[in-house]
DNA sequence: CTCGTTGACAGGTACGTTTCTGCAAGGTCA
DNA sequence: TGACCTTGCAGAAACGTACCTGTCAACGAG
C-alpha cells in the first residue's frame, strides 16, 4: 500500500531519522549506518558525503533504537544502599562522593554513561532502564535487587567484598583487617598503652572486618577492648558515642574511629574532658575529607582510596560486559593509605603547631 | 515463509518476551500488553491470568523496546559542570553530594531515574543515552551540550539562574544577593566593623552574584572592601587566600567565606596569627557540612538548602516532561538558612565552650 | 427481525536502527 | 572466455513493544 516515496513526516518534525539522511544523501540507509559507523566496506567519498549531509541535517541516532537492536544501552547502574528515604548515607558522604565521582570519568573515558540506582528503588524503575551492567556498593545478601540482576544475567561487580554467595563477577575492595591492624601497631609505636575503637552496630562488612580485626588485635597483644557501638547513619548518635568512649573509665589513651565525623567528635569530647590531642590522646579516623589537614591539631586519617576504587570497579564491568580477557584479576584488593598528622605523632607535639603570636605581630 | 508457530527461540534464550507470555498464556500479544499495562477493557479474569503467567515466566519487558514505541525512557539527566577530568569540584562536594542525593530520591518517587552526566562528555556518550530532560546545574552560556540538548526540544531545567539566554524551562536558586547581605548585617549586628570576603576567581554566577552583593554593601555602609579571590576548584589555594586575607594590614575583624573548606582554613589561619573567634575575628562560612558543628569554636554557616533544590529541580522537570501544568512557578527561590553558632556570636563567647579540665577529672 | 452497541479479543503496523544477504559491475586468472 | 573474486551498494529482516483497527459474538432497543 503506503509506497516508501512517501518521506514519513509522521513521526517527530525536528528530528531527522537515517531515512532522511539516506534520501537526502542519495543512498541506501544501509549505507548510511555503515558509513557513520565506520562498518561495511565504502570509498571514503561516500562516507564524507554522508557524514557530511548527516550533519548537515542534525542527525542524532536514536538510542533507544539503536539499544533495541544491539541489545548494548552504554548505561551501567551505580546501585548504593539506602538509609530510609535517601541513598547513601550521612557516614559514607565523602567516600561515595569521590567514588562516583572517579566511576563517573571511568566509565565516560570508556563510553558508558552511570545511571544511579538505589538499592531500595521501585521495582518497575529499575527494571525499566536498559543497563547493560551494575555496580553495586557494599552488597547484601538480602539485596534481592542485586540477586534478580545476576539472575538476569547482568554483569555485576561489586564494591566490598559481597556478603554470602552472591556470583558477582568481580569485585574491589581494601583489605580492611591489614588496615586496621596497620593503625593499631602505628598507634602502639606512638606510645599508646589503651587503644580504643569507636566502630558500628550495623552488620556489613567494612563494620564486622574492622571490628573483628581490633579483636583480634587486642587478643593478641594482651589488651582489654575498649570500644563503643553507634548506628553509623545517625549523626548525632558519633558525637554521643565518642564522648561515651572518652567517659569510661578505662579512657583510652588513643583511638580510632571507623566512620568519616568520628574525627571532629571525638576531637570536641577530648576538649570537654580536657585532654590534649596528641598528648593526652592519640587519634586516628578513617575518612576521606580534606578537612582533618586543618583542624587543631590536624588529624590523622586513613584513606580508603575511594577514586582507585571508582575506577577500577567500572574497569572491571565494562571488561565484563565486552567480554575482554583483561589480564586484571577478577578480585582486586586497593590498598589503604594512612596519613599521618599530628594527632597520632606522640613524640613531636609541638612540630607543627605554632603557638598562638599576638595580634599586632601579623 | 516463516509461520507464527515457531517460537522464535533464536534470541536470548534466558529472557521470555511478551510472545513468549502470550504463547502461553493463550492470548494474543495485544492482549498481554493491556493487562499488564491496565489499558484495554478485559475482565479482572483475563488480567490476572496474564499476569500469573508472566510472573511465571519472569517476564520483564524490554525497556529498549519500551523506549523505542513510547518515546519515554524514564530517565533524566543530571548534568554538572567539570574542572579538569572530573565532574564537581571540590569545593562543591557536599552541595552536590546532598543536592544528588535528593534529586535521585524525587526522581525515583515518581519513577524516573538519574544518569550523571559531565558537561565535558564526550558527545557520543551523552547523546547515545536516551533523555526525556535534563537537570542542569549551575549552566554557562557557553555550554554548548545543553545547548544542543535544548535544541533537540528536551526539557531542560537548571540549578542557578541559566547564564545568558539559554531557554530553560524552568530554574530554581537561591537569592543569593540577599543571603550575603543577611550575613553581612549579622556580622555588623555581632559588632564587626570591618567585613573580609573571600571569594573565587572564577566566573560562574554563584560566585559574581554573591561578590557583587558584598561591594554594593559595603558601598552602602561605607566600608572599604577588604576581599581575597582565589580559584575555588584549587583545594590548596584556599588556604593560602585565608591566610593572604588576615595578613593584610586593613585586616578585617570578620570574614565570610563563599566556598565550603574556607572555614577551616580561615580557622587555621587565624590560629597562626595568634586570632581567636570570635573574640578576634568573627567567622562565617557558606558550607554544607556538619563538620562546623563541632570544630572549635563552632563555626556559623550558611545553608543553600540544597535537599530542597535537588527536589523542586526534579518535580519541575518532570512536571514539564509530562507536561503537567503545574499550580508552582517555573521560577523558584529557596531560602537559604543562616546556622549561627560560636563564630559570629561575639558578645557571648564563653557560653558553648567549656574550659579544659584537668584530665583526671573525667 | 434488524441494527447499533458493547465487550473481548486478534492482526498487523510502526518505532529507528543494525546487519545479514544479496546482486550487479568490473577485474583477474587459467 | 568463462569461472571466480572483489568492490560498492541496496533490500529486507529482525529487535520487542504499544496501540490502532478490525472481527466476532452477545444483547437490548426499535
Amino acid at each position: 500500500m503506503s509506497r516508501a516515496d512517501t518521506p514519513r513526516r509522521g513521526s517527530r518534525p525536528g528530528r531527522a531519522g537515517i531515512r532522511d539522511v539516506a534520501a537526502a544523501a542519495g543512498v541506501s540507509i544501509t549505507t548510511v549506518s555503515d558509513a557513520l559507523n565506520g562498518k561495511g566496506r565504502l570509498p571514503d567519498a561516500t562516507r564524507r558525503h554522508v557524514r557530511e549531509v548527516a550533519d548537515r541535517l542534525g542527525y542524532r541516532p536514536s538510542a533507544a533504537a539503536r539499544t533495541l537492536r544491539t541489545g548494548k544501552s552504554g548505561l551501567i547502574g551505580l546501585t548504593v544502599t539506602t538509609y530510609g528515604d535517601e541513598p547513601f548515607t550521612f557516614t559514607e558522604f565523602a567516600y561515595f562522593a569521590e567514588m562516583a565521582r572517579a566511576a563517573t570519568s571511568a566509565a565516560l573515558a570508556r563510553g558508558y554513561a552511570l545511571v544511579i540506582l538505589p538499592a531500595t528503588s521501585r521495582h518497575d524503575v529499575w527494571s525499566n532502564v536498559a543497563l547493560d551492567g551494575t555496580v553495586v556498593i557494599d552488597p547484601s545478601d538480602e539485596d534481592h535487587v542485586v540477586g534478580e540482576l545476576v539472575r538476569q544475567g547482568l554483569p555485576v561487580v561489586s564494591d566490598g567484598r559481597p556478603a554470602g554467595s552472591l556470583p558477582v563477577a568481580a569485585w574491589v575492595d581494601n583489605d580492611h583487617e591489614a588496615a586496621v591492624l596497620g593503625i593499631l601497631d602505628h598507634l602502639a609505636d606512638a606510645g599508646a598503652r589503651r587503644i580504643g575503637l569507636l566502630t558500628g552496630t550495623t552488620t556489613d562488612t567494612y563494620t564486622h572486618l574492622s571490628t573483628t580485626a581490633y579483636l583480634h588485635w587486642c587478643e593478641r597483644v594482651g589488651q582489654d577492648p575498649v570500644y563503643e557501638a553507634y548506628p553509623a547513619h545517625d549523626p548525632c548518635a558519633g558525637a554521643v558515642a565518642a564522648d561515651r568512649l572518652l567517659a569510661r573509665p578505662d579512657r583510652p589513651d588513643a583511638v580510632y574511629g571507623l566512620f568519616d565525623p568520628n574525627g571532629t567528635d571525638l576531637l570536641a569530647a577530648a576538649r570537654r574532658y580536657g585532654l590534649r590531642v596528641p598528648e593526652d590522646l592519640l587519634l586516628v579516623c578513617c575518612s576521606e575529607s580534606t578537612v582533618y589537614a586543618s583542624t587543631e591539631p590536624p588529624i590523622t586519617t586513613l584513606s580508603l582510596k575511594p577514586r582507585r576504587i571508582g575506577t577500577a570497579v567500572v574497569q572491571l564491568l565494562i571488561d565484563a560486559i565486552e567480554g575482554v580477557k583483561s589480564d586484571q584479576p577478577v578480585q582486586q584488593v586497593i590498598p589503604t593509605e594512612l596519613i599521618v598528622r599530628t594527632s597520632s605523632e606522640r613524640r613531636s607535639p609541638r612540630t607543627t603547631i605554632s603557638p598562638p603570636r599576638s595580634p599586632e605581630e601579623g
